[in-house]
DNA sequence: GTCTATACTTCGATAGAC
DNA sequence: GTCTATCGAAGTATAGAC
């Protein structure tokens, strides 16, 4: 469910009897090249700036090839996300196995970085199926891996904020970092710092007394 | 600031001296049909769907008329988005004023109703910025009222939840009831029953006891 | 004040040349 | 295996007829 469909298309074996007359390049140096485009000009300009033309005019490529490689432009999307999400998994993965799991993963998630990114895909995974199922399928990933080491951080009962079971601190802390990012790319600001000071404080208790 | 552009244009005195040689419809029957159907072509196929030939089909118009009625798109999605802001406006302010403002509050932002359109004026805000200006003050404007009716509530210093800053809170339940929805939208369920358990928990504690 | 005819641009995708 | 020539559809917007 996971191991076909190599971020392109099937060209296993020669079968000529394939009837998708088309064929597409596997690996090679151009599609690198198309997906950091791709990437690019989805940050820019947003998921709808994102055509054949566009793309190929920022990978100094001719538009068509970009079907080339991609096929549609949904697999264009699905090709750029994945690259992304798969480093992000091990990203958030090597956060969570620090000393402090909780701040690593805190500031992890707070980076601006890559979330214009995520927002993009979210808001075009609204309304495009395939991509939906992609990023509903790699969330889950992520909250599963977040719930599994949270499980593990030494669970202060008298603290209020780790009373809270771990799904419900892994929500709390996504909507969080989430909005805040959300808010300060339009500008917003209020109320900002306070929520942040709230948050490290309860990190910091955190951090301090692991076995109290 | 705010009292200008009516969601329209500046016809007011007929000065011939106006370079811009359309005329626009003020509040013709049209006008408001156009607008819903926009709106429905927006929930329907997200942002990047909303052509003037789309909305022109779906509200059994000419594609023309749309420029007509709103010289451009972008004046297009701003007069859907004020219409539905101001009544966003209305509504919330009303739940503010109930017995129970905090539960209100959460039970109006955890509406998904109307949250998929806020995604997609978010998303498309990110890369217009005539756009992104009118979503921020709105959503400043949504925060000042929350932080101004937080602020009467009784204020339970006893209980964890309410030692916060009312633009703590603002935040927090803002942050969460969206990335629920959000997350709704894509079809993931992991630890939302018991988020919303927690809050729930917690507007009891406040419903329950108001002067204790 | 209301709408139509129309210009010009850009889109995704395919067929087929090298 | 790699790329070009090209099609038909859809996009925004304007000029000007009624």
């Amino acid at each position: 469910m996971l191991s076909n469909c190599p971020a392109s298309g099937d060209r296993g074996i020669s079968l000529r009897m394939a009837p998708q007359r088309r064929i597409a390049g596997p690996n090679a140096k151009n599609r690198a090249v198309l997906l950091d485009a791709a990437e690019r000009v989805m940050i820019a300009g947003g998921y709808a700036a994102v055509s054949s033309r566009r793309v190929a005019a920022e990978a100094g490529l001719k538009p068509q090839l970009v079907h080339y490689y991609f096929r549609t432009m949904d697999d264009l999307f699905l090709a750029v996300f994945r690259r992304r999400a798969d480093e992000g998994v091990e990203r958030q993965a090597r956060a969570l196995a620090s000393d402090h799991p909780v701040r690593a993963l805190w500031e992890f998630s707070i980076d601006p970085r890559g979330t214009a990114l995520t927002m993009e895909f979210i808001a075009l995974a609204n309304h495009r199926k395939v991509i939906r199922a992609e990023i509903a399928r790699y969330a889950e990933q992520f909250r599963v891996q977040q719930i599994a080491a949270l499980s593990t951080v030494p669970g202060r009962d008298s603290l209020d904020v780790q009373s809270l079971p771990p799904v419900v601190l892994s929500v709390l802390l996504t909507s969080l970092s989430r909005v805040l990012v959300m808010e300060q790319a339009l500008g917003m600001s209020a109320g900002h710092a306070d929520t942040v000071e709230l948050v490290e404080r309860c990190l910091r208790r955190l951090d301090d007394g692991p076995p109290t």
